[in-house]
Formats: C-alpha cells, sequence, structure tokens
DNA sequence: CTCTGAATTTCGTGC
DNA sequence: GCACGAAGTTCAGAG
C-alpha cells in the first residue's frame, strides 16, 4: 500500500505505491513542472537511432521538467537508455505493469518502460537552477596560446584568425612565424592522439600558397603513434604545461582550482 | 522532522530530513551496498581535469553501488557534475551544510556537494542489475557490408582484413575489388562528415604500395563539406541503407525493431 | 597500463 | 535547420 510522505507544495515522496497509484501519480507529474524519480524493477526497450533491450531488473528513472528522460541501471556512470528530450508521453497500466512511452519527433525515436514493481516516486516541483561556470577548457587553453605564444610556444607568433573555416574543418589559430611563415595551430587540453593530427595536416594542406606552412600541435603531451605521424608529415609538436597557461589568463586569480592539480 | 516511508529490506525513502539526518543516513548507505538517490538544494564545486562550480539549486544526486555519482540540475540530459568511480567518499555536516566530497585517484579529481536543505533521501540496496542488448552499432553495419558487398556497395569486392593498424589510425575494412585494386572502406551508421573523409584518407594515403588504391566511404548520408572534401582527394562515397542493411544480418528474424523506423 | 575510435554520443556555436 | 568540433566526454576492445 501507498505511503506518503511531506507531499507539500516543493516536493513529495511516495512510497510502495501500486502500479495504479504510480500511473496515477505520473500521468500528473510528467507536466513539465517538476524533476521526477521513479524507482522500480523494470525493464526497457528503445528504438531510433539504434535499438536495446533491457530485462527486468532495479531501475531509476529520471524525468526533467525540460523534458530529459534518463534511465539507469545499478552500474555504471552511462544511462542504460535516454531521451535528450521527449514530444509526447505515454503513461499507462497494462497486465500488472506500468508502462512509459517516450517519443521523440526529430531524430523519431521511442523508449519504453515498462515496471512489474515501483519502490518509490518522488518529485521536485517547479526545481530552481542555479548558474554554472566551467574553467580550463579547450576555449581557455586556444585564448591562452594566442596571447602568449612565446611563453607557451617558446616563440613569437603575431596570430590573426582563429575557428577558420578551411575545407577539411575548421582550424584552431592561423599566425605568422618570425621568419613569415604561416603557422597553423591546433589545440588540445588532453594527450593529443591521431584524430589531432589528421586535424591539423589537413589544414596545413588546405592552406592556399605555395609557400611552406608550419602546423603545430599544442597540448600536453602526445601519444606515441600520433608523434610518429606528425613527424612523418613534417609537423611539429609543442607541449604546454596546462597550469601556466591557465594562470597566465588570469595573472591575479586566486589558484584555488589549479593547487589540486 | 524526518519522516520515514518504507524502510524494508529492499529500499527505503526518508523525506525532510535535517542535515544531520541526512548525514548519518548517508554515512551508512554510501558503503556501496545502494542505489541511493539525494534531492535538494546543493551546490557543488568540481576539480580536476577541468574545473568547474555551480550554485545553490535543486540538484539531484545519485551515487551507485560501482562507485558512480551523477549529479543533475532541473535542466538537460547531461549531468553537471559527476565521477564515473570513487575511490574515497567524505560525509560530513559543517555550518548547517551537507557536505560530501567524492575523490578519485586516476585521474586525480574531486567532486564537492554542499546541501543547505534536503527534500528527500531515497535507496535501493542490492539492486538487482538485468540484461542490456544493443542493436544497429557501426560494428553491425560493418558486418554487413563485409558480408553483403554486392548489396549494399553495388559491387564485389573480397574483404580480407577489418580493424587493421595503419600509422593513421585502424581502418575499418580491406578488400580486393573486380578489377584487383585495393580498396579501403570506412563505415558511419550516422551521416558522414569531414572527420570521416580525413580519417578514410589517412588509411588510403598508408597503405603501402605504389598502385591505385581506391577508398569508400560507406554512411546513410554525407554533408556537404564533406563530400566535396572527399571528391577532391579522389575518394568515393556509397549510400547505405541502414533498415537493409541490418536486415542483411538477419534475415529470418523479424523486422519489429526495424519497423519504427 | 595505453591507445584507438564508437556513441541512440550531447552540447554549443556559427551559419 | 545543418555542420563542425569539444567534452572533466565515457566506454570497450586490443595490445
Amino acid at each position: 500500500m501507498a505511503q506518503e510522505a511531506s507531499v507539500d507544495g516543493r516536493f513529495g515522496v511516495v512510497s510502495s505505491p501500486t502500479i495504479e497509484e504510480a500511473a496515477g501519480l505520473l500521468e500528473k507529474l510528467l507536466d513539465g513542472s517538476s524533476m521526477v524519480v521513479v524507482a522500480g524493477v523494470c525493464s526497457s526497450e528503445y528504438e531510433g537511432r539504434g535499438a536495446s533491450v533491457s530485462t527486468e531488473g532495479d531501475k531509476l528513472l529520471i524525468v526533467k521538467p525540460g523534458g530529459a528522460v534518463i534511465l539507469h541501471g545499478p552500474r555504471g556512470f552511462r544511462p542504460l537508455n535516454w531521451q535528450p528530450s521527449t514530444s509526447h508521453t505515454e503513461v499507462a497500466t497494462a497486465e500488472g505493469l506500468l508502462t512509459l512511452k517516450f517519443y521523440r519527433r526529430t531524430p523519431r525515436e521511442v523508449l519504453k518502460i515498462a515496471c512489474s514493481s515501483v519502490w518509490y516516486v518522488a518529485w521536485v516541483r517547479f526545481p530552481e537552477e542555479g548558474a554554472f561556470w566551467m574553467y580550463m577548457t579547450e576555449d581557455d587553453l586556444r585564448r591562452a596560446v594566442a596571447l602568449h605564444p612565446r611563453e607557451l610556444l617558446g616563440e613569437d607568433i603575431r596570430f590573426f584568425a582563429e575557428e577558420k573555416r578551411t575545407p577539411s574543418g575548421k582550424a584552431d589559430l592561423y599566425g605568422v612565424d618570425g621568419r613569415g611563415n604561416i603557422v597553423i595551430v591546433e589545440v588540445k587540453r588532453v594527450r593529443a592522439d591521431e584524430s589531432a593530427v589528421r586535424q591539423l595536416e589537413g589544414y596545413v594542406r588546405d592552406y592556399p600558397t605555395q609557400a611552406k606552412v608550419r602546423g603545430i600541435l599544442v597540448a600536453p603531451d602526445i601519444s606515441d603513434a600520433a608523434r610518429r605521424l606528425l613527424e612523418s608529415r613534417g609537423l611539429e609538436f609543442r607541449r604546454v604545461d596546462l597550469k601556466k597557461a591557465y594562470s597566465l589568463l588570469k595573472p591575479g586569480r586566486g589558484r584555488s582550482v589549479l593547487d589540486f592539480l
């Protein structure tokens, strides 16, 4: 039998609901006003860009106001199934099962969940969103390199373009070195691999000139295979210290974020 | 004041706990035995490979038996913060806040969460994991192409290698066409973009022969820019019908999964 | 361990 | 809307 606890205006919890009670609750809750959690024993089916099936097991279903649907199993960081947004939702009961269907228009896909038991249904109404900031992104690193080439690359390069379109894609940085050579820089904030070299190779090849074009891969590290590929293509690698790069961007700021590294 | 509901062997819910009650509960629950959900008003801080901060807002914290930690805000599919696995967890109360710290060894990173209110704490003990299958992956498509080149590519190609290492990376398929040309195939299950062309270009260039090597990009679609790049490099594109490809793999099976597409 | 590439990748930005 | 590339990407498979 269902037991309710603390169902006020802000949030609510109902534990051990019957299938019918859960369906009735969700009918109301899945209107986009609430961040809803359903825990129970469920199976799932996804059809769309791919297809997947999961058999009965303990699952955690999260439905957010924006229409994001996330189904977690007991293990792993990634959800078993999901829908980044939903255009239509159906709640029903059939043969002792709570069935939920989440449809998406583009791309066309559907996620079906069937629960034989529901441990609890919990929700928070009109949840408030805090602010969120992220630091130490590739954008930050690229900006640091563009502003401080001498400190980070060991030479003076005057950069004149960022994120410029070429037939092969968008290159990070374009500049001219002390001898007047065109320099194309590809920046990675993680260890560079072969795909990074392929990117740089394409951008260098695309540059419309007969003159020598230098290609420099800038990253905190590079894999052996990537380095071999890079050298065979006549490209260069410059190791960059992330702490140094990020500290160059905000010289006055406290470095608490970096101390941990 | 805390209200408990249905705390039996399998799962439990406590709503409106005090900060101290929540801390006491989590102290016991975060031992790897349970799939735990905490809803409350929290802020977060992450430091490690990158760094991020979120201010107070309604959050949903999920901690799984394997040590995965996932912090969701009210919107979006992706969590604000996470830890794919945790090596050490700390629960404490300080100045009216519930503080949780999740540490990871490699890479070295830490996620700190501070909650001023806790709406509820809910858990499922020793959750059972169901089975999971995924269909219509790139592997499936590659196998279909390798087994049915005539139907899918419009010509007979005898494939003799898959996923072979080259200096530029690992190419999907190697074969010989009717005229004895080497053919390298790159398969994509989604629309092919420029990076797919760059992959193929590298593999073709790496093939150790003076003779002509054909490079074929096989995908359901290709972007305009990718097609231009592909053609400028003398490579080929073959459109493949995913339904057809997947049905070739399992001719006898029902096609319910594909009917939706 | 590292490396490589897929992923129902999602997400943001620019066109 | 498409397209391109980053992501604290995660994940699995191979070496």
